[in-house]
DNA sequence: GGAAGCAATTAGATCGATCTAAATTCGCCT
DNA sequence: AGGCGAATTTAGATCGATCTAATTGCTTCC
């Protein structure tokens, strides 16, 4: 009636005011009939004190058997909960990790995730998600509201156009992190990434030994390290087989590119006769934009993409890609995670994974 | 030294126990230089009481505009962290929603929750990720982890082979959920879901309409709700027509199907001369066979996949798919969610989308 | 018998916020 | 000057766990 208010203000991570009526926030904490069953009632009913049911819960090996049976049938009994959030105030805690990734629809991400998941299935962690949709501003938002909900660490893709801005923030807020893919160049920390530019390299050498001579790279994103180091693996096997470099055909954030660029470069004298695509769903594309022009995929042209998708293998024909086992690098990530939250002092570690070229019927 | 042990039990909702050293805990806790700085902190700064800083917080109306600004000053200068953790703890919400899916790593179910994100965005939630494999056995463990994070609510996708049981455990925990995609009958509460056999009907008149006659439904899964949805859709279609129904084509778990049945389909005197998949990357999967058979889809044999995602488009040919619409589903759940924790008592929804025929090259 | 040692248990403080109920201040009127 | 209501502010309890620093029993040993 009076405090018929409550607000979600400036410092709560956003400049946004939120009045949500008092009297359904009352309604909504009501969630059972039976009053919460808390450590108390537990202790009680077994006739010990809150200390002892607390040890029990933690399987301390300081309490005797006859009462740690005692205290387990009166939380059965009573069908007691954990209260994490109780536990986590005191110790400080929660067995959270945020993860903050560009964009969750992204199959490569979501894949990430999965990877993720998993690893942290093991450890009893569990995912809090954050979109930046790539925008620095939305990134560091995210990031304060993460921190609010008292996540324990990191596993972050920085988001285009990030810079040392982030890591000074990560720092400030005492927020461990794991980078994963991209990276702020010199910052100290665990990065968990993969070798691209081995991966094209490899690629490329397979195109060249396929007899494949004008190689045309496609869909080079915004500049950050992860599609740098594509294209650096392309600059360096054209210098290495000693190829003449085409225009690099730019490429979009709905998986397309620069269709016109590229038919350009096919009304040249000597058209391009393979491609490398940033990922799989350019190559896809590519297929589609071949099909018009009336190419052959795997005959009159080469295409070979990148992440290996599970469309990837059923697509038609079947995509020739340089696998980046997105799985293995959320999983890898999360249990570099958990090592830190360990040791917070030891140093960075960089783990790459190294891409596997994977040889299907487009090339 | 002593106390050298901590451990997750029986009774924190999985059975296994983990020992972490005590001394890493310990040194994980000080994530900062800076001892933390809590609300007790910012109203000594600014020579008022905690509970005056609390009322700035949550920009109660009751506090003077003086008093307010030394209290904002205060916490800028000692740049103050908001704990939700504390909070929660008292107002026992937490603004954290589980959201239990059977695969994140599915495009389908990643593009649900950008759009779950989306709306999340707009209510000042956040989103904890649970992985049931569509296992019941796990999404069970998941849900009780899920409630010790003490979650507002749920949304979830019942696993395959959940049952009443399932709707029982959510109650007994006092969990609020809506379900989407699939559900359990006769379950109360929220559900948000396609009219996947509208999207069906309308695809099969449409290939109707375009000559075809001998259609085939691919990749049935396992009996979920949304999968009998679909074969009701093709099946009242048939009758509706007066077509002769193709036995069905089972699929499996990874996006493929029983292809040896379908081979058998072909050696018929009357082969069949479309099909409609169960999603559209068993729809990709099936351009792959049909080339190897020889046959020019579109032409030859007409395709229709479901759900729409970005490389349906992208595809050779373009793939006509029924557009499932899932960043809308999770949109619509979340906000459903909300309105559901703001109001527990009313009775339930059911939010039907209806899904939208994209008509592409592939019939 | 008393001290020492060990195993098992516990009282009470604590984490950092919110909520209740009461106290204080202020302006204004008689 | 005193009184009243409205506007501000605050003390103290509280949420449900963990952690510290004892305390309580028992053995054992001199």
């Amino acid at each position: 009636m009076k405090n018929d208010w409550r607000t979600v203000t400036f410092f709560c991570s956003n400049g946004k005011v939120i009045y949500l009526p008092m009297v359904s926030a009352g309604r909504m904490n009501k969630k059972v009939p039976a009053p919460t069953v808390s450590l108390i009632a537990v202790a009680k009913e077994a006739g010990v004190s809150r200390a002892t049911a607390s040890l029990v819960l933690r399987n301390s090996p300081l309490v005797a058997e006859p009462t740690r049976a005692r205290v387990k049938a009166a939380m059965e009994t009573l069908g007691y909960i954990y209260n994490r959030g109780a536990a986590n105030l005191r110790q400080n805690r929660t067995g959270t990790i945020g993860l903050v990734l560009s964009n969750i629809s992204n199959p490569f991400f979501s894949t990430l995730t999965a990877g993720v998941e998993e690893a942290n299935d093991a450890s009893e962690a569990i995912c809090l998600i954050a979109n930046t949709a790539d925008s620095p501003e939305r990134q560091s938002r995210q990031i304060r509201r993460l921190r609010e909900h008292n996540v324990d660490g990191l596993i972050i893709c920085p988001a285009i156009g990030s810079d040392q801005k982030l890591i000074d923030e990560l720092t400030r807020l005492g927020l461990p992190y794991v980078q994963v893919l991209r990276e702020i160049p010199y910052a100290s920390g665990d990065v968990v990434t993969a070798d691209y530019a081995l991966g094209i390299e490899r690629a490329m050498a397979h195109l060249v030994e396929t007899g494949r001579k004008r190689i045309v790279f496609i869909g080079a994103m915004e500049m950050h390290s992860a599609a740098l180091a594509r294209l650096d693996g392309y600059r360096s096997a054209i210098r290495h087989f000693g190829l003449e470099e085409l225009p690099v055909i730019a490429g979009t954030r709905d998986h397309r590119y620069d269709e016109e660029a590229l038919d350009r470069l096919f009304d040249l004298p000597e058209p391009p006769d393979a491609a490398i695509c940033y990922n799989d769903l350019i190559a896809l594309t590519l297929f589609h934009h071949l099909g018009r022009r009336g190419m052959i995929v795997g005959t009159d042209f080469a295409v070979i993409g990148m992440d290996n998708l599970p469309q990837a293998a059923a697509a038609y024909p079947p995509l020739t890609t340089i696998a980046t086992l997105p799985q293995r690098i959320g999983a890898v990530a999360a249990t570099l995670l958990q090592k830190r939250l360990m040791q917070p002092e030891r140093p960075g570690e960089r783990f790459v994974i190294t891409p596997e070229l994977v040889l299907r019927n487009s090339s």
